[in-house]
DNA sequence: CTAGGTGCAAATAATTTGCAGAGGC
DNA sequence: GCCTCTGCAAATTATTTGCACCTAG
């Protein structure tokens, strides 16, 4: 965030003039990283004109939260804290008791679990609040603490782009290893075919990692941001080390599939909630480019179980998948 | 819930006098299952006493809190409400928006990665709340909504005896299965032990069951409490399903060593946070039995690769397990 | 008799609102 | 000029506290 001023034009909801009272109040918020109370940015604006009334703060507040602009959150204080929204998603918290502060986490492992608990119940989630209160490093043992800081906007970029990476790089080994165990002539070319795709993808996030860093130096030793399971080895990894152990091809092709599926949708998933900004762009094209993958893979194992079922008759084929998104 | 009075005597914290005021709230709190706010309490109270002051009712739920009789909880309505901790363990919930009516439920996976994500960040975690915000079934659709109710008391049982059940059928497959597919005759001779074992422990499970369908006809109809993803199959399951792909006789100990291990983990867990009641003393007999089963097997899979690697010398061993709890 | 418990009324604390004046379009 | 924004002070809401009185141990 190196610009001072916002682009308040686009922010803007319908209603509402533009006045300078405002303008302060929501660029004075907008500049902060932390989650101010009101009477925090109370405190700051009158730093700059000791003339502008708590009620109005509070007023611009409202307004910005209706707006999109800035998101409330409880964390038990009694009362509430904001938090702008600008190039910063939804998340969750870690709340310290014994210093106040509170860091901010992600993980899509608990999302989806989520999601599940809500369709179990035939409900409809809209949002969902999830904190975790109690005492920080800094706090337990003496002073140090890891080096926290930096925008979520780089940190999520950051974990994002470490995912994707290690995605292609399982990917690639994925289907590099499939195109030459796979005997059907057919299958083993739409395998090379994707790994060379892959290939091609990997060189770009890397260089796109590479400017990521070269932003931020302290980037890559801050704490994780956003928590995934498929991260540590790449979401093919799994499926790389089922090949290994020898499948047959509709199998291969069947593994690739599922692959695709779990990636596709964690990247759709991060991709719609990253906003403007060069990463929402990689997460996006990440999420189409496996959504075609997907797409190429179950249609080959259809015309392959096609293909097999007319030669020998009868062998169960396990069930079709579906393209989702 | 049947008795009318509960046992103040055991919850009543140190200090404090008996007074029949604070009686009366706390018995009328005690006796409601859904989430009060204090001045719902109050409204409750003066039913059976006006001259009770609304003070009296803040400081009577303060103490209670205090006392581990009551939980605070926060919905987001710019006041607290409260919920009795009587045989009532930590849970999350479900807060429709529109009938703000709010269910309850458990994710033992949930809590596990929130577990991950604290240990990650070197955050002492001490509680975490997570409140699902939506609408719920009965206000999207016209009604009927599943048959909700039934203490949570209940709910948790049966869920944790249903996953119980799961895990010791899906045992005994496993050991059932491995004691006919161990060549090493020690080893086999610990598999039919075990086999025997989660059999007995199988009736008395099923018979547990049973007594608690008895105490509510629709208790098995009622929506999901504990969700938990081993249970589904049972913690065993993904072990048999790979002795049937054929391993030898160290890779199935580890593999029992690995569903023990879940399976205690998860037992344990749950045994502790289950109050004082029939269910809790299965649990611990559960995790226990787990913990004496994992040891023996770990005990069993160091003196099988001691022997094999007598015999031949040079085969990598697979890193050996601790005992957790 | 004495530490708590209780009622009442007043105090807090965060936030909202009524109203009259100021300012942008 | 109209409609919105703004400041100020008063209102609101949930909860806490001071204080005099009451009651159990």
């Amino acid at each position: 965030m190196d610009s001072a001023e916002f682009d308040l034009d686009r922010l803007r909801p319908a209603g509402g003039k533009r006045s300078s009272k405002r303008d302060l109040i929501v660029n004075v918020f907008l500049r902060q990283e932390g989650h101010l109370s009101a009477d925090d940015l109370v405190d700051l604006i009158r730093q700059q004109d000791h003339r502008i009334s708590r009620a109005t703060v509070y007023r611009t507040l409202q307004w910005m939260v209706e707006a999109g602009i800035a998101r409330k959150v409880d964390f038990g204080e009694g009362r509430f804290r904001f938090e702008h929204s600008y190039r910063h998603p939804r998340h969750f918290h870690l709340i310290c008791k014994t210093c106040n502060r509170s860091s901010e986490f992600l993980s899509s492992d608990i999302e989806s679990l989520i999601e599940e608990v809500a369709s179990a119940r035939n409900f409809a989630a809209r949002q969902s609040v999830l904190q975790i209160y109690g005492t920080c490093e800094a706090c337990r043992t003496g002073r140090p603490a890891a080096v926290e800081g930096g925008t979520t906007e780089m940190l999520f970029a950051r974990d994002a782009l470490r995912i994707a990476i290690a995605t292609e790089r399982s990917g690639l080994e994925f289907y590099a290893r499939a195109a030459t165990t796979t005997k059907d002539a057919r299958g083993r070319a739409i395998f090379q075919k994707l790994a060379e795709e892959e290939q091609e993808h990997l060189g770009t996030l890397e260089a796109r990692y590479r400017v990521l860093l070269a932003r931020d130096p302290q980037l890559e030793s801050r704490p994780t941001f956003l928590f995934f399971k498929g991260a540590a080895n790449g979401l093919f990894a799994e499926g790389a080390e089922r090949l290994r152990q020898g499948v047959n091809d509709s199998q291969a092709l069947m593994i690739g599939i599922k692959c695709e599926r779990g990636s596709h949708r964690f990247f759709k998933r991060y991709g719609e909630r990253f906003e403007d900004s060069a990463g929402k762009q990689i997460f996006l094209e990440f999420a189409d480019e496996e959504r075609e993958h997907l797409a190429l893979l179950i249609r080959e194992y259809r015309a392959l179980v096609k293909r097999q079922g007319r030669q020998r008759a009868r062998r169960p084929a396990r069930r079709p998948a579906r393209v989702t998104g």
